[in-house]
DNA sequence: GAGTACGAAATCGTATACGAAGAGCATGCG
DNA sequence: CGCATGCTCTTCGTATACGATTTCGTACTC
């Protein structure tokens, strides 16, 4: 370990954090102090702060003198959420792609071509694995840390969501590979970032719009940024 | 007052964002934890959460065993920042024009023929109020109360560098005034969202680029996104 | 039997205290 | 005279302790 020492608030926002993001603990969880401080062998405070940290970042929510539950049941919040991914995404995938060389896009296609395969005996786990890993290499490149930021939080979000209530809907999946292919294909042409950044954007709101269709009684609260007519 | 008792950690979380977005504590200063303390009138402990809140916000920056220090000096810093803000609220104002009424519009056209009349004997701080009045009014029926925070951390961040390192560039608050006009006109026309929320983004772009080049020695780190061919 | 009020337990909020890690300064050596 | 080394002082990091608030259970009353 070159880092031998990490601060104790580092690794209780760490492990709170990993526990969320992989499901352990699901929306609504009740995370007592306490409990996550003895659980780590820490004092309480450097977990408020974990919790402080995790709270910015949208994943839990707090209440005062009541403590913190991990947050995002809501489907109205799954809304919000994709929405602002797609925002956030969209533009790091334009700015991204200008950035990208063949070897990327022969990467993100390999991967693009497993999530293919995977679509006979779907697994839902592996599949989600993938296509965060697509995305990855299509963003990577973004000179901009913030906004790559902004999108690292939207993902985990929707990791936190992922395994609980929000599943996937049947075909989506097989439409998400294609256009990705498409996206892929923009890229290599050389189109414009504007162009891409759409197209990245769409991607997502797709994947919201298929969501909404099937969730029954959900309503949508938003107008999906534009292009509703295709 | 309703909410009678506010929590220490609140009050130190809010003392501390107004002192660095009132640009009292500048970019760069030195936060002593215990210095704010005692100033405030509480323990180490409450300021902690709130320093650290502040540093998801990107208002501070901290470092281990060293401490925290305002942050943003850095022209990069501020490249990132208008990028962000650009995309961001670019999106925030294209979903809010669409729910905005006569009245909306109205009251913008009011604060931006403020502005105008500023230009005369210009007073940069009026003028920068009257500036975030007037895109408040753009973005504030935005749906997605994400996205609205995003705008606002980027409008805090920017706050922060404005008293300090970043003045405004000549002539360009003409031009802006000229800018939120065609905006206004935009939106009273029906234009699609996603046209208008290029051109709100376009318009921060556009103060990014001035200032980009009178700025000397400053290196242009980012592709402003689409549109640098006019 | 249902609703309300009181009390106890659980949990959060903050203060204080002490240990640890860096930064700066002085001193000694080359 | 310059650089390295060690010490001290500042400041952060965490633990423990106690007070404040909420919640839940129980008992009492209508």
């Amino acid at each position: 370990m070159t880092e031998a020492t990490e601060s104790k608030s580092q690794q209780a926002y760490a492990a709170v954090k990993q526990r969320i993001v992989h499901g352990i603990y699901t929306p609504g969880y009740r995370l007592v102090l306490a409990t996550i401080a003895t659980d780590l062998g820490v004092s309480v405070v450097p977990v408020r702060e974990a919790i402080r940290r995790l709270e910015a970042e949208g994943l839990v929510t707090f209440e005062r003198n009541v403590g913190a539950t991990v947050s995002g049941i809501d489907p109205t919040e799954y809304q919000y959420t994709m929405q602002t991914l797609s925002i956030v995404e969209g533009a790091a995938t334009g700015l991204s792609a200008q950035l990208m060389d063949k070897a990327d896009i022969a990467r993100a296609r390999a991967v693009n071509n497993r999530m293919r395969n995977c679509l006979a005996d779907f697994d839902p786990l592996q599949f989600t694995a993938l296509n965060q890993e697509f995305h990855s290499i299509l963003f990577e490149h973004c000179p901009n840390p913030h906004i790559l930021d902004l999108v690292q939080r939207g993902w985990n979000r929707l990791a936190a969501l992922r395994s609980s209530t929000f599943r996937f809907v049947p075909g989506r999946a097989r439409d998400s590979v294609n256009e990705h292919e498409n996206l892929l294909v923009l890229i290599e042409r050389g189109a414009e970032p504007a162009q891409i950044e759409q197209a990245a954007r769409q991607h997502r709101i797709a994947t919201l719009d298929a969501y909404l269709r099937q969730a029954p009684g959900t309503q949508k609260t938003l107008s999906t940024t534009s292009k509703d007519k295709q």
